[in-house]
Formats: structure tokens, sequence, C-alpha cells
DNA sequence: AACCGCTTTGTCATCGATGTCAAGCCATCG
DNA sequence: CGATGGCTTGACATCGATGACAAAGCGGTT
């Protein structure tokens, strides 16, 4: 078998040093278009291709970048991981995907580190983690984007959708739309994400002198079917809500199917997250729909400025959140009259958006959202 | 700001060669428990941490494997990703995934070099390139595992589903509930994948003595847009199909949404791929369901067996893929009487599972499909 | 002819770890 | 007491590329 062919070989061969053969393979300028030329017919003609591995140990950093998200199976990160490597791609670099898990948020800092040691050139994290302290130290050279929410303990690069505002906007639209009586479903309250929602929420509960009611509040619902137990408590019990806003994809997996299977259409639903078939229901589903591929590819473009510029400062990136009305929000609660309770039948068609559009923003005050925990 | 610290800097602290650090860090039996107590408390100390890259190029590989899929936003791929991930974290390697896009399929070589190059310790790839004789010189010793296809002009390791027969079922089952015009709604003839499934609708067909009427074959649709005109050609025909067996998801986001639209939830499907909400419609949709964490997952540990036997022969595993009755596929046609018309309720309490079950079953015989092209 | 400056090319060391092989050390045994 | 053998430890080369620097080549100037 033949063995592996180095830039050796390719020098031997083309009567060149190793030297020479590296400035052609990194289009150095300074070669004599003859021996150009004469190595490249020899890299042809071996089938030389040059050693990654080598060239990062070499430079000190792989051409790779590292992504930490919660769960690849979720649609949401597979899209986002989708965005990433779209991008890195472009620009020549592999992409190394790890996931967390939601078991063990601790487990955030091993797979980090797990990267870090293979000299990634950068790393894109949906933080699972209380605290980023870890990432602190003064050897810490490796730049890290955050997405969907800021690091705590650490001023770092971040890209992140408006939770709180857009929570507020889903709220407001179950309330403009004559709801007093609207529950909040949620995961873990551990979740910075969910407490900035349950934040914006209760934001716009407020904003229309109500006061909060606990019992319309169901938080801790991990999974689809532990949601579904939630909402099956909400639903039973004395005053049970009219509207339910749901707080993410895996809760709406299990409240949309009840209400269904039930026969329960006639409770207005908002969910943060689109999901797959929500707008081919009936009524189809009124979703917030943050999309995952513009916030990979801002995180993904975030990183590589950072490249290029390793000193400039921390920047954070708010990515808008639309409100899509497809039927869903925009049932009226029992005994009211008036407004357009218009329900579109083909909601494909006749979408609606509401929030902030467009591209997406930039600041460099890294803790936009601070005031909100 | 502090330099990078290195065996070297562990092995000046604790008085010992960077050899004998490099035998503490690898848990080499041959030191002694009082310098191996010396040498880990100058790495604590120093917080050091194994460069990675280094010790790939020493030993010639990293430790890392390559993923090769259509896409990371096809959540097929995407939870594939995640079985992969997941069984390569558990053996300490990390995961490069790369997607070639449904676009040009020519450029998987392009994507499969650029990890090679990278030093992988083996590859999974979801073949979508027409031929793989480029991965055949002789200086290819990259083990390289395929997933839901075998290469072309190249015997290798492989995971297949056996897409042949599991069509075939579908097919039949629609048959069996007496239909007699079943339609075929597919993707690109010149995906494999899709040829086989057709081979396996004819097959059913011609079982029960049916000549294939062309009419009722739809292909070419690659998008869920695609898939939806196509089938609305079907049901405007003048023989309308009363079943259609959609032969892969994309296809199935494109049909179902149109006949519920339509009204038309009385055309019997059976969807090859399950997805999100498609047991919560009504009637619920009956699916081929082959896991992609299954596949995932069988061919991680068939890359890991040959890691650790290079020489061993190449063996293709197959997954059994079975059939989630759930309401749609047992819809009877117009006019049928008799038989169990009964369309499940709440199809998630009593799903049936008909065909292979169980663990996946291994062969060395490479060919396994090869009287099916 | 000698010199300058510029480009092209080469030499050598280096990135950080590990494989090879040998030296050092101690215990055991003839 | 010296030889033998096993175990621990270290010196050195090496994986394949590239950075720093130097030498060589070449044309033009005085």
């Amino acid at each position: 078998m033949r063995e592996r062919v180095t830039l050796r070989d390719v020098a031997r061969l083309a009567a060149v040093s190793a030297k020479t053969v590296s400035r052609v393979v990194n289009d150095d300028a300074h070669v004599t278009p003859g021996t150009r030329a004469r190595v490249q017919k020899a890299i042809a003609e071996l089938g030389f291709q040059p050693n990654l591995v080598a060239r990062s140990l070499r430079v000190g950093r792989a051409d790779v970048v590292g992504l930490v998200v919660e769960s690849l199976a979720d649609p949401f990160f597979a899209r986002l991981t989708s965005a990433v490597e779209q991008a890195a791609y472009e620009r020549g670099l592999a992409v190394m995907v790890s996931s967390v898990g939601n078991q063990e948020p601790e487990r955030e800092s091993v797979i980090v580190e797990s990267l870090l040691v293979r000299q990634v050139a950068g790393l894109i994290v949906a933080p699972m983690a209380q605290s980023h302290t870890y990432l602190a130290g003064p050897g810490r050279r490796t730049p890290i984007v955050f997405v969907d929410r800021l690091p705590e303990g650490l001023v770092s690069d971040a890209v992140l959708v408006d939770d709180l505002a857009a929570a507020e906007t889903a709220t407001r639209h179950l309330l403009d739309h004559g709801h007093r009586r609207v529950a909040f479903l949620g995961s873990e309250l551990r979740n910075p994400t969910t407490r900035l929602r349950l934040a914006g929420y209760r934001r716009a509960l407020a904003a229309h002198g109500l006061a909060g009611d606990e019992s319309l509040v169901a938080v801790g619902a991990g999974t689809a079917a532990e949601a579904r137990e939630a909402a099956e408590l909400l639903l039973a019990a004395p005053q049970p809500p009219t509207a339910i806003f749901s707080s993410n994809m895996r809760c709406s997996l299990g409240l949309v199917p009840l209400l269904h299977g039930r026969g329960r259409t006639d409770v207005a639903v908002v969910s943060f997250d689109d999901f797959a078939m929500a707008d081919s229901l009936v009524p189809a589903v009124t979703v917030l729909d943050h999309d995952p591929e513009v916030i990979g590819r801002a995180a993904a473009e975030r990183l590589f400025r950072r490249l290029d510029e390793p000193d400039a400062p921390a920047e954070t990136v708010m990515v808008p959140v639309g409100l899509v009305a497809r039927g869903s929000g925009e049932l009226r609660p029992p005994g009211h009259e008036g407004g357009d309770g218009h329900v579109p039948q083909d909601s494909l068609q006749d979408r609606v958006r509401h929030g902030a559009e467009g591209r997406a923003s930039t600041m460099t005050t890294p803790h936009a959202q601070e005031g909100a925990r």
C-alpha cells in the first residue's frame, strides 16, 4: 500500500524545498510561475493533500468551530446547527457539534473543555449551565459567541432573541382579543429563557391592570408528556383559562394534541416556537417564530468577525421575533362579542406578522436583558 | 496573560521528564505512585490540559468521527446525528458534521475529502453521490460506514433499512384494506432510496396481480410544495387514487396538509418516515417508522468495531422498519364493506406495529439489496 | 566592476505530544 | 559479591506543516 504523501514527497519530486511546496499550497505570491507549475504537477501526480492537523498544530488553532447545544434532536437546535454549518463551510471551516442533554447542565463545562482542547478556532454555545465563570481564566483565548441567552459571570459576544418582549407581545395579543384568564405553560424555571418569557407574560398582564393569578402559571414541564399533564390540570381547574401562552415547542407539542384530542379547540393558544403541522391544524396555531437559521447565521458571522478582530469590544446582536397569526391566537373568549372573530381558513395564505422585523440589530452594551432578572 | 501550559511546563514543575508526564496523562501503568502524585499535583496547579491536536499529529489520527448527511434541517438526519454524537461522546470522540445539500450531490466528494484531510478516525456517510469510486484508491485507509444506502463501486461497511421490503409492506397494507388504485408519491428517481421504495411498491402491486398504472406514480417532488402540487394532480385525474403511499417525509408534509385543507381525509395514506403531529391529526397518519436513533447508533457502533478491528471483512447491518397503524392507512375505499373500518380515536394508546422488530441484524454479504436495482 | 535592492528559494527550528530505545535503579539469586 | 532481570525514568527523534531568517539570483545604477 502506498504510504501517506507529504509535503516533502512533493518537494522531492518537484526538486524544490518543502517550504516552496507550502508556499504553492497556500497561494503565496512569491513563487515563480514556472516552479509553481512544476510543484502543482507534482502535487497532482502524487495526489497530495495537506495534513490539516499538522497545520493546526503549527499555527496554534484548528480551522474548526465548535458548537454546543442542548440537543440535536430538537428541531430548533438542528436548524441552528444547519445554519452554522453552512456559514462555516463557506469560510472553509469545519464544525464540531456536541450536545449537553437536558439532564445535567453541569456537563456543559465538560463539553466545552473537550472542544477547547481540540484547539477550535472559536465556539458557539447555547448556554445551559448556571454559571460561566469557568470560562473566565486568563489563559482562555478562544472566542465564544453565546446564543439564546447571555452567560453568567462573563462578558462575551452573544446573539439573543428578545424573549421578554416577544412573550409580552404574545400575551398582549391574547389580552387584546378579550381574554382575561391567560395561562402560562413553561419548562423548568432554572432555565433563564423560561424566566424571561414568564417575566414578559407578567409584564403584559400588569400593563392591562391584571394581577397575576399564580394558579394560571404552570412551569416545570420538561417534556411534552409533562406539559400535557400540566395542561390537563390547568383545564380541570375551577376557573380554567380561556387562553394559554405555551412558552416553548415541547410544551406546545404536549398542549396542542391534548386540546385537539379533547375537542377543546375553543381555547386560544399562542406558541413560542413554530413546529411542523402547526399551520395545518384547524384552527392553525398562532406562533412566535424566531428563526433558528437567522440566529445560527448571525452567531456564525459574529464569530467570524471576532476571529478577524480579536480585540474589539464584546457585542450583543438582537434577533427579532415575529408573531405569526394563524387562528388559534385570535380566538375570542366565550361570551365575547364584536371585533374580528375571523379565523383564517387557509392560514398559509394570509399570514400576518407583528413585532420587530427586518435585520438583526447590534449593540455593544452586553447586558441588554439584565434588568429582567 | 499567562502562556499556554504544555507538558514540558508540567514536567519542569514536577521535576520529571515530559515523557513521564505523558505517561501519567495516559494512565500508563509504569509510573510510581509517588511520582504520579507529584505530576498530578503539578497538572492541577498549572491547570494543564493536553493539546489534542498535537497528539493527533503524533498518532496519525484525530479522535474525531466525521458525519456526512444531506441536511441537518431534516429531522431524520438531525436525530441520526444526535444518536451518532451521543455514541461518539461515550467513546471520547468528537463529531464533525457536514451537510451536502440536495442541490449538488457531487459536492459529497468535496465534503468527504475536507473531513479526511482533518485526519478523522472514521466516517459515517449518508451517500448522495452517484459513484464512490473516488474513495477506492490505495492510500485510503480511513474506515467509512455508509448509512441508508450502499456505495456504488466500493465494498464497505453499511447500515441499511430494508427500503424495498418496507415499501412493499406499506403498499400491501393498503391493498389488504381493499384499495385497488394506490398511488406512489416520491422524490427524484436519481435517488436510489426512492428507486428501492418504488420497486417495493411495484412488487406489492404485482403480488396482488395488479399491473402498475404509471399515471399513479408521481415522482420528482423534491420539496413539500412540489409534493403538494404533484398530489393535486393525482387527485384531479379522471380516475383518482383511493390510497396514496407517500415515500418520504417531505412528500408527506406536502400531501397531508393538502388532504386536510381540501377535506379529502377519505383518501387512505401511509407515509414513509414519521413526522411531528402525524399522530394527532384525525385520522392520525399511518407511517413506516425507521428510527433514526437506531440507525445512527448502529452506524456508530459499526464504526467503532471497525476501528478496533481494521481488517475484518465488510459488514452490512440491516435495521428493521415497522409499520405504525394509526388510522389513515386503514381507511377503506369508497363502496367497500366489511372488515374493521375501525379508526382508533386516541391513537397514541393503541399503536399497532407490523413488520420486522427487535434488534438490527447483521450480514457479511455486502450487497444485500443489489438485486433490486 | 562594485553595489544596492528586490524577489525567489532554502535552511532550520518549532508547534506539543508520543514511540523507541537505553540508562539507571533496586531486588533477587547463584 | 557480581550478574541478571524487572521496573521506572529520561533522551531523542518524530509526526507534517509553517514562521523567521538567510542565501542566492537578478536587474539596474553609478
